[in-house]
RNA sequence: GGGCUUGUGGUCUAGCUGGUUAUGAUAUCGCCUUUACAAGGCGGGGAUCAGCGGUUCGAAUCCGCUCAAGCCCA
């Protein structure tokens, strides 16, 4: 395709954006199994399938696009997978909600099957959000945990560490709704206020007071505060359990409320999350007084079988004959709640499944990989070293990958399925042989499934070609990306799977970023009604300017408050750069790529500003700051390129003279090589300009690499640039209009500079470079230190240093003593200590005097 | 209550391995339509760098305390 000529005067994003991304293929994204390039391998965050891609994981994914097509201008082969971490509670409580109906009143598969409808619709959804924010998503490498051949690397994983030993059965707490007959999450935990009866008792001689007297057989220790003079005599004692007999300690913990009921509390297995904290908390024994239909169990003597509530009322009754009871009130108090049908939940004891959290292992995995920003290793590090518990892995839910275990009903033996036969519904399927212990062929399948961390936290393994067992070929990544809020999860999950299952860490580096904030400074949530859809910014100003405000927002892993001004900065930046290109491209015309001689002096100055630019946006993207790497882009584009140098030779550029083609080189290489720094950053936008330039897409050109280093030019050009810039500005503090013929300017410098007639085609101006002495009245005026130097040699005597100096008579401080008198003694004056201002007068004459550093320029205006 | 982080002009932000006048954006005020750009150019005003104390010749930067905020956990 030859290069686009025809130029419009305005950016229409909308229009450029929607038509690349209708015309770029996905297959250029796609990372290539067959190539020996160094790959690069990124282990996207699997986001949930909310049907919402909101302006957080938009951030993530803006800096992981960076990464990608950085990496790929680089040469590597990347990988830049998406994956879809879809099991979880949300689902199934949208499906009940859009049905009508409650997970128990259809089949297994049939509920699953309906979760995993919504979820392929949600999936949908998101994915057009993310093409339309322009990612280089690797779309041949997309995994969604609900399919078979995901879950089937689960469940391999699953009984590959069960072999291993990570993996175990225990009695566990969890919340429980005796009417539904099932376990909830916290999340379906609703609180409500309720009023119930306190009631207290004489317990063996202590005053207690508690609203689940049903629970004294499930007593396991008392508790008072260890400051409560009451109580002091109870401290180490053991008391005996009314009616049931049980000899239990009396704790002193500070948790204990004194003025609440009588300040000594029972604790029970369990009425509420503080008695599973004692519980864990002291080691106490375990003592269950009611099964999951709400049923007193056997422990519990002439009182088993009995619905809870009334057990309550036949053991206050009974309290009453025994001349217990001493008191009944009614309290409101806040209850926690089935959801759905709004039963008190119970927290009983369940059988679960765990994983052995190995802190070493962890440990040592962490410190291997190099953590962006640092700090973050920290929050790992600090959360294992208290981890206390091991991760419970079962869930009593159906939207999930199931546990693929059957119990033998006659010997209790553990059945695997064979891994060939992976994924597997234990449900559903029976085991295909008998038991091999007692040859048993009735079989109780767990109906438990496995926390959705567990599909999750093997990404990375699936991601580098995990088949089920060993090392994945790819394996580790070399990157993950992902939020500082799930550090402890995610991250710390999957380096617990990554050791247990490889002996390595899962990746090189992980890149944290940090969560993004309303306008109001506040987490965005639907409560404060802060939150913005990226959708709405798209329409506004389009994908890159809000990629831009991404990048530069903050500086990579702070929280970033989103606001509109950096968005509205950013698309102001793009019609500059629009401008830019517009003014340039038909000045190099058909030139481009034609090899000239750069000889002015401005454009060799260019092109050393654009080197060290070009280092500058390099390192920045090796360290993921992205906030800096574009900063400098701006910078260069439009304080160095646009309002510098192209005002400079703005006048060569329209003359005929033969080192109009010196400028026209030096911005054929530096409009190339700016467009390719912006390329990660504004894909579109950087494509549309390369196009225009070159004829082709700038994503297949590989990342600039420029040296072109010349310090006299630098020097010399900085100094033009600066007497130019200085007298536009003396020009406009005159009134005088920017081109208005200027008279004669006389410019004193130390060594010849030659300008190429830049200087005063610009000023529109007769312009004289002279290295003489100038006729000019020069004195001191004042004296600028350089503390960098004074304060080291010095130190306490810096002031009185600088003091002295002041009161040097101006020649010496035009030339520096080598050495002078303090305080009575001689020191020696250290070299560039300090420097002389000059202010200049010239008698009788016409003419202005500007100072620019050392240089002095002589104005003769136009009469 | 614990761990980690943050606090810089009206607003957002850079600097934070200590060193001249604290970076930029945005807003605001003034001037300017000069053949890329008024969504622009040039210039001005605006900050006791959260507060207090310490180390130092010198602190936005290092240390301590206080206050406020964020994330995760109890």
């Amino acid at each position: 395709m030859p290069p686009l000529r025809e130029i419009p005067k305005h950016y229409d994003f909308t229009e450029v954006e929607e038509r690349w991304q209708r015309t770029w293929r996905d297959e250029d994204n796609y990372f290539d199994r067959t190539s020996s390039r160094p790959r690069y391998i990124i282990d996207t965050p699997p986001p949930y399938p909310t049907g919402n891609f909101h302006i957080g994981n938009a951030l993530n994914w803006c800096y992981i696009d960076f990464i990608a097509r950085y990496r790929r201008m680089q040469g590597y082969n990347v990988m830049f997978p998406q994956g879809w971490d879809c099991h979880g509670l949300p689902t199934e409580v949208k499906v009940e909600e859009e049905h009508g109906i409650t997970k128990n009143d259809v089949s297994r598969e049939e509920f699953r099957q309906m979760c995993r409808e919504l979820t392929a619709r949600n999936i949908a959804l998101m994915r057009r959000t993310m093409r339309r924010l322009g990612f280089s998503t690797d779309w041949s490498n997309e995994y969604i945990t609900m399919l078979p051949e995901y879950y089937g690397k689960t469940q391999r994983s699953f009984l590959t560490m069960f072999h291993a030993g990570y993996i175990y059965q225990a009695e566990h707490p969890v919340n429980f709704c005796i009417r539904c007959e099932t376990a909830i999450a916290f999340a379906e935990v609703t609180y409500q206020e309720r009023e119930t009866t306190l009631t207290t008792f004489d317990f063996d001689g202590v005053e207690i007071a508690t609203t689940r007297p049903e629970l004294l057989v499930a007593c396991v220790a008392v508790a008072v505060h260890p400051d409560d003079e009451r109580f002091t005599r109870l401290h180490g004692k053991e008391l005996t359990v009314p009616f049931f007999g049980q000899r239990v300690p009396v704790l002193q913990d500070g948790a204990v409320d004194p003025t609440f009921g009588t300040g000594a509390v029972m604790i029970c297995t369990f009425g509420d999350k503080q008695d599973v904290h004692w519980w864990k908390e002291y080691g106490l024994p375990l003592r269950k007084a009611i099964d999951r239909k709400g049923t007193m169990t056997g422990i519990a003597g002439k009182f088993a079988g009995m619905r809870v509530e009334d057990a309550r009322k036949d053991i206050v009754a009974d309290m009453k004959k025994a001349n217990l009871l001493r008191g009944e009130k009614r309290i409101t108090q806040r209850v926690g709640t089935c959801w759905r049908c709004k039963t008190p939940i119970e927290i009983l004891s369940e059988r679960q499944w765990f994983i052995k959290v190995k802190h070493e292992e962890i440990l040592k995995a962490a410190r291997e990989v190099k953590w962006i920003p640092e700090h973050m290793r920290t929050r790992l590090e600090n959360w294992v070293a208290q981890m206390e518990w091991d991760w419970c892995i079962s869930r009593q839910r159906i939207f999930a990958t199931p546990i693929p275990v059957w119990f033998c009903d006659a010997c209790g033996e553990m059945i695997f399925p064979s891994e060939d036969d992976l994924p597997v519904d234990p449900t559903a399927v029976r085991p295909k042989a008998p038991c091999p212990m007692c040859g048993g062929t009735k079989f109780t399948p767990e109906e438990d499934v496995l926390d959705t961390w567990m599909d999750s936290s093997i990404s990375v393994l699936h991601v580098t070609g995990w088949d089920g067992s060993g090392t994945p070929p790819l394996f580790p990544a070399q990157l993950r990306p992902q939020g500082h809020d799930i550090i402890r999860t995610w991250a710390c999950y999957t380096i617990l799977r990554s050791v247990a299952l490889t002996g390595q860490k899962p990746w090189d580096g992980i890149l944290v970023n940090g969560m993004v904030l309303g306008e109001d400074g506040f987490k965005m949530s639907k409560s404060r009604g802060n939150i913005i859809q990226p959708e709405e910014i798209l329409g506004k100003y389009g994908a890159d300017s809000f990629r831009q405000w991404s990048a530069s927002g903050a500086a990579t892993g702070s929280d970033i408050m989103f606001n509109w001004n950096d968005v509205v900065a950013a698309s102001r930046l793009q019609t500059k750069l629009w401008n830019i290109v517009r003014f340039i491209l038909p000045k190099i015309g058909n030139s481009a790529g034609r090899k000239e001689e750069i000889t002015a002096l401005a454009d060799r100055w260019l092109l050393d500003r654009l080197s060290g630019t070009v280092g500058e946006v390099t390192s920045a993207m090796e360290a993921y700051a992205f906030d800096q790497a574009l900063k400098a882009i701006r910078e260069f584009a439009w304080d160095i390129l646009a309002d510098e140098y192209i005002e400079l030779v703005k006048g060569r550029l329209y003359s005929e003279e033969p080192e109009r083609e010196s400028a026209v080189a030096a911005l054929s290489i530096t409009l190339d090589a700016l467009i390719r720094m912006l390329a990660p950053f504004v894909p579109h936008f950087a494509e549309e300009c390369y196009h225009h330039l070159k004829g082709r897409s700038v994503h297949k050109e590989p990342w600039v690499e420029f040296g072109f280093r010349d310090a006299a030019a630098r020097e010399k050009g900085d100094l033009l640039a600066r007497i130019v810039s200085d007298l536009r500005t003396y020009k406009h503090d005159r009134g005088m209009a920017l081109n208005a013929p200027f008279g004669r300017l006389t410019i004193y410098t130390r060594s010849p500079v030659d300008d190429s007639g830049d200087a005063a085609r610009a000023l529109n101006a007769e312009v004289l470079w002279r290295t003489e002495e100038p006729v000019l009245e020069k004195r001191v005026q004042d004296v600028k230190f350089n503390m960098g130097v004074v304060g080291p040699a010095f130190k306490g005597r810096a002031r009185e240093f600088m003091d002295a100096v002041r009161r040097l008579p101006p020649e010496s401080l035009e030339n520096p003593p080598a050495a002078m008198i303090l305080g009575g003694g001689e020191v020696p004056v250290p070299a560039g200590a300090f420097t002389p201002n000059f202010s200049y007068a010239i008698g009788g004459k016409d003419v202005d005097v500007i100072t620019v550093g050392d240089v002095i320029v002589a104005v003769e205006r136009a009469p």
